[in-house]
DNA sequence: ATCGTTAATGGGAACGTTCCCACTATCGTT
DNA sequence: AACGATAGTGGGAACGTTCCCATTAACGAT
């Protein structure tokens, strides 16, 4: 994109040359120096004669601040990167969006890239991103056999993880285990003593905690866990609706079903549908993330929501303050349980 | 987020100091105007002793560019920025994975603002993106009454309207008529007499093209348009739900429904699984845009997919070199009717 | 009246890059 | 052999801001 071909608009040529911070301090009276400490945000704001004065003119003026001159003089961008795996994934559309809004709090910019789930694009995502002179990252693409955020640690690049944690970078997380916790006691309250999971990937802490939630729920309850009630998967749709199939199969087949996020329980239904099996009646479900969808669907999901907004602020604080304490690297929010439609008594 | 903060981690304090240009350049014992050419990735790529030396030294020692020190000198930024209602409305998300795609092909960045659809929040989100230094926005939030494109034009800011126009504005769009007529000529090519319309509102280009579409279809098929059968909504999933109630409930009711969006058909399959009207044996249902979900429902949806790739492509040529003839204005791309199991004969 | 303290101000250097310009070397042409 | 054209090189200015430092002004205390 040359400046030469973007700005060869035939309408409206004449603003050529950006008003800088030289034109304001000449038009109020003042040096440079002054108008840029009037206008530095990061100063508490004075409420001088000038200052008032030199404000007013900026603005009337037009002046915005050039943030290339800005960052190349101070060091930093105010410029946080996301890495995600992808946003057509709501679940991190949703992380991104509060990311972004916890980030204009603080007058800085989330800019995200994406992995679309490689294991190495990553790092990919994060050199695109740490060109762009990014003062931190935030991943949400942690795996268990990865070493990734310890070549981000050894570079001194800071970084926070979000949503799912390698157990020893700073990180900011939901309780996944409160919530498989909280998604299987509501089913064995309902009254449901075979409970099948959809286990996700195990390379993500987020499913492994919430599977281990599961597992302490049905300890709780002295009910022995069936091995063949566990069925790994991704994250994915196609892959609930296979787990949900296989689970289906079983001698002595499951009466509920906890999906470790709302794709693969939107899968199980998918699947529970086809096999002409009808939700509640004879299989309960429960997601995990609450995205917008799985309220409005034909049987609306009973679900976990997930305070993305408390993720974010966290995680943010984190990359920017770090932690307080050697027990405050990984904070950790947690869960609601949503009950809707899709879980009820068993029917025997 | 302060500089001294974020670098006082304590693991490797070492790189305090950045690699410059000019350290490139007495290594390779040249020039940093030498250097500088070499690395620039605008210029034809020279294959000399000198350049290939230099490229090896710069690998070698870490050098990256300081992209504030080559915007501010440059005076562009190769930033563009994109405006979207919300990312967690996946059409959105897909878009602007395509634009951030096309983008980092002609080495730019695309970065995202969100106005979460309310009416004015376009304007807060493109003045966020242009102090943020972006060389130019693409807008998928235009509005039939909205002058804000104007407003922009007049400030002689670039930018390109994608999925939505205004009729008037540089613009990359779905072919959304020959949509709604590929719908409605399917659901006709099946049997169908009575069709009916979620609508979507009627400020977006989009909608309003594909009813056109339905009308075109009906009328060449010698059919009346009937008004109660079409039925304005949101982009929404209630307002989907909501429309496909009011059709329900019309005497004649259709057999069939065309829905503006993948959203309110999802909503309408919604309601009709509540009336215990069945897809598609009793009604079928089309969609548009095929988001990845509506393949993986119960009852997978018949839909258009739209050329994501192709839209975000066209636009970001038409911000770069604008557009080649008075008719070229607007670009148009054609989507593909994507037939599954929410469509089928009408069972009369 | 003098002194030290605090607050506000302005001049100039610096951030790291690109671009203009002048200069040299090389080459093919007359 | 002389010439102009072409390609590559290096020095210095410029982009717009922030920050350091010196200077001045204001003020209360001695």
């Amino acid at each position: 994109m040359e400046k030469s071909e973007m700005d060869s608009k035939p309408e409206e040529a004449s603003r050529q040359t950006r008003v800088t911070i030289l034109d304001v301090a000449s038009a109020a009276g003042v040096s440079k120096s002054t108008v840029s400490r009037i206008l530095d945000e990061r100063l508490p704001r004075s409420d001088n004669d000038t200052s008032r004065r030199v404000r007013k003119i900026a603005e009337d003026m037009g002046y915005v601040r050039d943030v290339s001159a800005a960052s190349l003089r101070r060091g930093n961008t105010m410029t946080v990167g996301v890495i995600v795996p992808r946003l057509t994934d709501t679940v991190m559309a949703m992380l991104y969006e509060a990311l972004a809004k916890a980030c204009s709090k603080s007058g800085r910019f989330a800019i995200v890239a994406t992995t679309d789930d490689k294991p190495k694009a990553d790092r990919l995502a994060a050199e695109s991103l740490l060109k762009r002179g990014v003062d931190g990252l935030i991943l949400s693409t942690a795996r268990e056999d990865d070493d990734f955020p310890d070549e981000l640690a050894a570079r001194g690049v800071p970084f926070v993880l979000a949503l799912r944690t390698d157990g020893r970078s700073l990180s900011s997380v939901g309780d996944d285990r409160l919530g498989g916790y909280l998604a299987t006691r509501h089913l064995l309250d309902l009254g449901h003593r075979r409970i099948g999971v959809i286990a996700g990937p195990s390379y993500a802490s987020s499913s492994r905690g919430r599977v281990e939630g599961y597992r302490q729920a049905l300890e709780e309850a002295a009910i022995s866990v069936r091995s063949d009630c566990i069925v790994p998967s991704t994250f994915g749709i196609d892959a609930g609706a296979d787990a949900a199939l296989q689970l289906m199969r079983l001698e002595d087949r499951p009466t509920a079903v906890f999906a470790v996020n709302d794709n693969t329980a939107i899968g199980a239904l998918s699947s529970l549908s086809r096999l002409g099996i009808s939700v509640p009646n004879d299989v309960s479900v429960v997601g995990y993330n609450d995205i917008p969808i799985v309220s409005h669907l034909p049987t609306p999901l009973t679900t976990l929501r997930v305070p993305f907004e408390q993720i974010a602020s966290n995680a943010l604080d984190l990359l920017t303050s770090g932690a307080i304490s050697a027990d405050d690297r990984i904070r950790i929010s947690a869960p609601t349980l949503i009950p809707r439609k899709s879980s009820a008594k068993p029917s025997s």
